[in-house]
RNA sequence: UGUCCUGUGGUGUAACUGGCAACACAACUGAUUCUGGAUCAGUAGAGUCUAGGUUCGACCCCUAGCAGGACAACCA
């Protein structure tokens, strides 16, 4: 391995390096470790991944590739209470999914136990370490505050003998859980509350999702993470700001026990506008049902974004946009939608869909005749080529784009008015149909058959184009129109004693019934759409033979809506 | 009243390690368009938390403040 690589602007182009990169070549120039970068991914399989997850998983398997190293995925197993073989599973899947590979290296710290626990034992017989039978209580109220000192425990001067037999007979099974734990004589005074005296060991009579009932006891994470790390010969060890007072720890482990060390980088969490990222209250929205599972297309979860149409390409891209550096902060969704809508305009094959019908009869259109139009698959990709869609004399329209009184820069259907149907005719609305309370049923309307396909012979334009399917052949469809699941921008912020669930948005979820073209009923579950002048959408795995389902990934930019709003004001 | 970290346009990230602030998103304007999309061209918006200091010169270095965040689970 040399320092070649980073040195080659071909691909790399003069893009800035985040800190990180920055270290590491830096460390790459000063040869440390053989100039070798390896990294890992290591989730506890407590709970399903989110797009802040993606954004370590790209930041971390991305650095590896940039470097021509390594990443492991590691699952940080060190709680059989909280994990699960269902997390392990769904964690590989979604790792899979965003497009990376940790090949061979797939580790456990689990696997790691045995050589954790020699560890411990030569921490004790060092006199690192010590055995110590106060409870929860009292050792908390002896860990004194940020401001205040805490006082040693009276087992902390045990001999290593007794320790190491008393650390055995943990192991053994001869305590409760609670009694006993193994501690690291450290300072009961530092001013980092980490370095009193952390735990190393707990008693857990716990089955644990790989070992089963081998261990009764069960390493902390600390005492856990920078081993693993030491172990697999990470060389860069990158995790959030959180873990930033765990570092000097971290970094007394690996000396006090003489083995490899790795390099411990924080860096700030994704946050993002309007949602949440915290695997805890995510759990709660998905147990009190606020929201229809970890899969549902509201939450920031990967598997809810990649139900709700995002593409792997569209969240790496994001994560790549948004940058790494240690201040906190949030992004605006508006940057993660310009992702998914610049991706998709290139690959999503467009098709018709109206989400609000009003009915349009072409007075002039000969009864029964049933005509099939050429329609591009994708103006963005000519190799999309075209497809057939049906026109007739009875439509669908959107309720959208007829307008009784249009104001002055309305370009849509009105009495009189005339657009064009995309792909089919110019037509002119010619009267307007009401029932006996006044609302609109239909429209009326003439075509010129001149204008088929969209042109008109004589020159004419019209300024409004306007999306439609044929009645007779459209195939109802439910569609799911989401919208941000919080009411603010930071839902975290919540006035003393609210819950963060006050802000939900009552509204997040419209189902509606709409009628799209044919073609549609040869889609696949996943298969994303832009259904034309809508947004994109993809086809949701409740889709059934007697139903078909879309979601609303995104809405198309939509300037036309905006004017208006800001006239209203 | 402790330790550690962080303060640059609305948002995020840069600034060749001291040479008068750039890129993207968002916003706005115009051109173009059979999607009020896309595309293209352009406009506006910060003088870098504050106060001192060093220097010919400070976003960058020093000092003192201020503000925000993390840390007191037998969680990770």
């Amino acid at each position: 391995m040399n320092t070649d690589n980073i040195q080659n602007p071909a691909e790399e182009e003069s893009r800035p390096l985040n800190f990180i990169h920055q270290i590491i070549e830096e460390d790459i120039r000063n040869n440390k470790n053989e100039s070798r970068v390896h990294t890992r991914f290591p989730p506890e399989p407590n709970g399903y991944l989110h797009i802040g997850h993606a954004k370590s998983i790209c930041l971390n398997f991305g650095t590896a590739a940039k470097y021509n190293g390594l990443c492991n995925l590691r699952f940080d197993d060190t709680n059989p209470a909280k994990e699960d073989t269902e997390y392990v599973d769904s964690i590989m899947e979604d790792v899979h999914w965003l497009g990376f590979d940790w090949g061979d290296n797939l580790y456990y710290t689990s696997d790691y136990f045995e050589q954790i626990y020699r560890f411990a034992e030569k921490l004790i017989i060092k006199g690192k370490a010590y055995v110590c039978d106060l409870s929860a209580d009292q050792m908390s109220e002896n860990r004194g505050t940020p401001t205040r000192p805490g006082n040693e425990s009276p087992y902390r001067n045990r001999s290593a003998d007794e320790n190491l037999d008393l650390f055995h007979r943990m192991r053994a099974g001869e305590f409760p859980e609670g009694a006993r734990v193994l501690r690291a004589k450290i300072d009961m005074a530092s001013p980092n509350m980490h370095m009193r005296d952390p735990i190393l060991y707990r008693i857990l009579y716990a089955s644990h999702h790989r070992t089963g009932d081998t261990w009764c006891i069960y390493p902390m994470y600390d005492f856990a993470h920078g081993q693993s790390d030491s172990i697999e010969g990470i060389t860069h060890s990158i995790c959030t700001l959180e873990f930033e007072v765990h570092r000097p720890l971290y970094d007394w482990f690996i000396n006090e026990l003489e083995i490899f060390a790795p390099r411990q980088i924080e860096f700030a969490r994704l946050n993002l506008s309007y949602t949440i990222m915290s695997k805890r209250k995510l759990l709660e929205l998905v147990m009190e049902h606020f929201v229809d599972g970890w899969d549902d297309p509201r939450l920031p979860t990967i598997c809810g974004l990649r139900r709700r149409g995002y593409t792997p390409e569209s969240i790496r891209n994001f994560s790549e946009m948004i940058g790494v550096a240690k201040r906190d902060n949030i992004i605006e969704v508006s940057a993660l939608e310009f992702c998914i809508r610049e991706d998709l305009n290139k690959r999503a094959n467009r098709a018709m869909a109206v989400l609000n019908p009003l009915k349009v009869v072409i007075t002039n259109y000969p009864e029964g005749q049933v005509e099939y139009i050429d329609a591009i698959n994708n103006p963005e990709d000519e190799t999309a080529g075209t497809r057939k869609v049906p026109f007739s004399k009875e439509l669908y329209i959107e309720q959208d784009d007829f307008m009784m009184d249009p104001p002055k820069k309305y370009y849509r259907l009105a009495p009189g008015a005339e657009v064009r149907l995309r792909y089919g005719y110019f037509i002119r609305c010619t009267d307007v149909i009401r029932d006996s309370n006044g609302a609109i049923t239909e429209l009326h309307c003439t075509y010129d058959p001149l204008t088929r396909g969209g042109n008109s012979p004589d020159g004419r334009k019209v300024k409004g184009t306007i999306h439609w399917v044929s009645a007779a052949q459209a195939v109802e469809a439910e569609v799911r129109l989401y919208e941000r699941l919080f009411l603010t921008e930071n839902p975290d912020d919540v006035p003393e004693g609210a819950d963060f669930k006050s802000n939900i948005n009552p509204e997040s979820l419209r189902k509606v019934t709409g009628f799209v073209e044919p073609s549609l009923m040869n889609a696949h579950a996943g298969d994303t759409f832009q259904f034309e002048r809508l947004g994109y959408f993809c086809l949701d795995p409740d889709t059934s033979s007697s139903k078909l389902v879309f979601n609303r990934t995104v809405p198309l930019k939509d300037s036309y809506a905006r004017s208006e709003k800001t006239e209203k004001k």
